[in-house]
DNA sequence: ACCTGAACACCGTTCAAGT
DNA sequence: ACCTGAACACCGTTCAAGT
């Protein structure tokens, strides 16, 4: 019963949704497999190359979309498939943050998502600045989304108005309570259409 | 010699930005101070609460946006504020997405921010939901601004075409030679104007 | 090829005790 | 009010040695 690459990965990647990404550490995943700390390290030359590998599996699939789509519900396609992939996995956002990846499922989502892009008609010159501003937002969206997940699981205290901001800050009273009424969804969507639009400015659409 | 709350904190800034957050410990702050580990639990009561005190004052200032300015260049300039005081500690980016603050500096700017927003014609019940997508991508694009300086400081990878992009993902490979032409300031602003163009769209403009 | 065992150099945090 | 000293329960990583 000797384990394999694959073994590791599997079993970190139970490990991360269950504990969290401080749960996840070499000594309590080498444990969950039956083995010593020290056998991982036959298997991955260090724990960051093991998060890579992480990162690299939360992007599989990600880059699967129809390719009949028109360009722009293609791109916008692509960041809504990013957006759900780190959040099929807890702090997914922030592993693929923390990583610099360049494996193969994570080159297809920039391949694809730039083609995409410059069927819209932005300009080639421009069209790695354009997924970057795409990327960059459901990055720091989906960091932000699931940093709130975390706190309401380990403390009591709501994103709601409370008492500091109804009082001295009365505009962010008010936005709060229209920004809670929405869906986490519909948060999403505004941003993506906030950029999406921005894109329709330089196509000459 | 006693020390003070201030002179934690104070110690915390300059250990940060020599050492990096994997490098800010409580131990090694501690010993820089010239104090056990332990009395630093008198001044904060856990390392989340300094690392809380940091964030606030990363903001510190950030919000000091002249009211003078027209509204979409009043938000802009919050944007840009927001990122060069990120840029200005080190994984300031990482900090501050890694905290829940809701501290006077930290609000202030959620409300000059909010304010400037609605002064451009946004509907209230959007702003709070304007506001966050362009915070968001701040905090994104800071974020993978800070790690890529943290890649070139540990590896000698460079993240320019390499040999995996240029081969099989051509579109990647032309398009990052562009991007690689653009300074950083360049980079964040396209992505703060599509944003910006995005946002005249809902105010009729 | 794959893993054990032991060790090294670290962590954050608590708590009684000191001044 | 502010800190020491000692301890507890952890970390990631290396490396000789085993099978």
């Amino acid at each position: 019963m000797r384990l394999h690459r694959e073994d590791v990965l599997a079993g970190a990647l139970g490990l991360l949704d269950q504990e969290g990404l401080e749960g996840l550490t070499m000594r309590r995943l080498a444990a969950s497999l039956g083995v010593g700390p020290s056998a991982l390290y036959w298997h991955y030359r260090d724990k960051q190359a093991l998060l890579e590998a992480i990162a690299e599996e939360i992007m599989s699939g990600v880059a699967d979309v129809d390719a009949a789509l028109p360009p722009r519900e293609r791109t916008a396609e692509l960041a809504r498939r990013l957006r759900l992939a780190l959040l099929a996995r807890r702090d997914g956002a922030r592993v693929l943050s923390g990583t610099y990846v360049r494996l193969p499922n994570t080159l297809r989502f920039g391949e694809v998502a730039v083609l995409a892009l410059a069927a819209t008609g932005v300009p080639e010159a421009e069209t790695a600045l354009a997924f970057f501003a795409v990327q960059d937002y459901v990055l720091g969206h989906v960091i932000e989304e699931q940093s709130r997940e975390h706190q309401l699981a380990t403390t009591d205290r709501t994103p709601t108005p409370d008492a500091a901001t109804t009082g001295d800050y009365p505009a962010i009273g008010t936005a709060i309570r229209h920004w809670a009424e929405r869906t986490p969804d519909d948060r999403f969507e505004y941003g993506l259409r906030l950029l999406l639009d921005g894109l329709d400015r330089r196509t000459g659409a």
